[in-house]
DNA sequence: CACTGTATATTTCCATTGTAAATATGAGTG
DNA sequence: CACTCATATTTACAATGGAAATATACAGTG
């Protein structure tokens, strides 16, 4: 009856993977990325400490998947916040206040997610899913107007500009760079060092 | 006379210490992080492979001293293209631009300049380094002009603001997130993202 | 010069980690 | 029931960071 079998009760564990998988975010969010070892997990569920390679091939497939269903759960959050908010102005700033307080909400895993080292950013999934934090950039970014918004591909430059402006803003006050030390109060919020946008009649208003 | 012994003559090495440092650099540009440990750093340099400890204390301390003078690189490199150009607008596109070069010619040190992990962020040479570049960023934003030129704090936003993007930019397009992978096509140079400015009349113009 | 203290470097040793290979288990199928 | 194969475990090994003890040679002092 029970989709998720007893862990318990038999030699198969029976969803040892997405179990593994939860394990692993938590661990990695209690301890940081060096506290997420493949023995460190498997002693956590419970399992011998070779169980998590048979699933994810290695510790950078591990890495891998955590970082996937990082870019997953930040796509969603961001998305809860744009689809509360109701005029095009208040849904650009949820995204954008969204994609900085997940990251500050998971250091760890954000640094994961963007971390050029720790995973394999050739994977399918991996990419897939970070094209969908982007996609939800890209769809609140349509009819901002602004002054590259008249020059050949202005959409495009216009989403690169608030990934950009929103990825740099996160990622330089994790680290501390804006406060001259890590978790020091940085100043001013993402809203405070954006640009002002107008907006262009789109299809569909 | 030489005020670098020779390195092969005596037990003391005489320069071990930034010996250490330089080819942990290189060792970082060529083989990317995981290839620079304590012991294939000691191999390189030809000594006994607790020798980087006892400079660096660990290998954290390593690479915080290898980001540091990641830091001052970067400033120095921004520092020489601002030099060479003449009016404002000149210089404020050199600093961008030698920020996004400075990190797709180094993307290993880059990374590991920025890293949440693997550094001390609390090394007071460290943020002393980091600080030196952002006070390039902070000198070519004096002056200019833009919608948020006319609230409080305008020059700290301004300073935040071109960090964010220009920082943001150079961490996207060398994870490939712009282009659907790593090392793809970028599409569009910093400057074709970057917002139009005006320019204040400064003291001493 | 001889003696000694100290910074520098090496040797030895250990716990942890990722990974490979061989082995064991048991659920599903005929 | 017997067979098969995905799933887990056991065993083994090389590499790493780090601690502690030891060796080396240079600098200062008599």
């Amino acid at each position: 009856m029970n989709s998720a079998p007893d862990p318990k009760k038999s030699y198969h564990h029976g969803d040892l993977k997405n179990a593994l998988l939860r394990a692993g975010i938590e661990l990695l969010e209690a301890e940081g990325l060096s506290g997420l070892s493949l023995r460190s997990l498997a002693a956590k569920v419970g399992v011998s400490h070779t169980a998590p390679k048979n699933h994810f091939g290695s510790l950078r497939g591990l890495l891998t998947s955590i970082a996937t269903e990082g870019f997953i759960r930040h796509a969603a959050f961001m998305q809860a916040g744009v689809r509360a908010a109701a005029d095009p102005k208040d849904r650009l700033m949820a995204a954008m206040q969204g994609y900085v307080r997940f990251a500050q909400a998971h250091p760890h895993l954000f640094g994961l997610m963007f971390s050029l080292q720790h995973c394999d950013l050739t994977d399918p999934k991996l990419r897939a899913a970070g094209a969908q934090s982007y996609a939800v950039l890209i769809n609140i970014s349509k009819g901002l107007d602004w002054d590259k918004a008249d020059l050949p591909g202005a959409a495009r430059r216009t989403e690169m500009m608030l990934w950009s402006l929103v990825h740099g803003y996160a990622t330089l006050a994790l680290g501390g760079q804006f406060a001259g030390g890590p978790g020091g109060g940085v100043g001013f919020d993402i809203g405070d060092i954006m640009p002002g946008f107008g907006y262009l009649p789109q299809p569909g208003d």
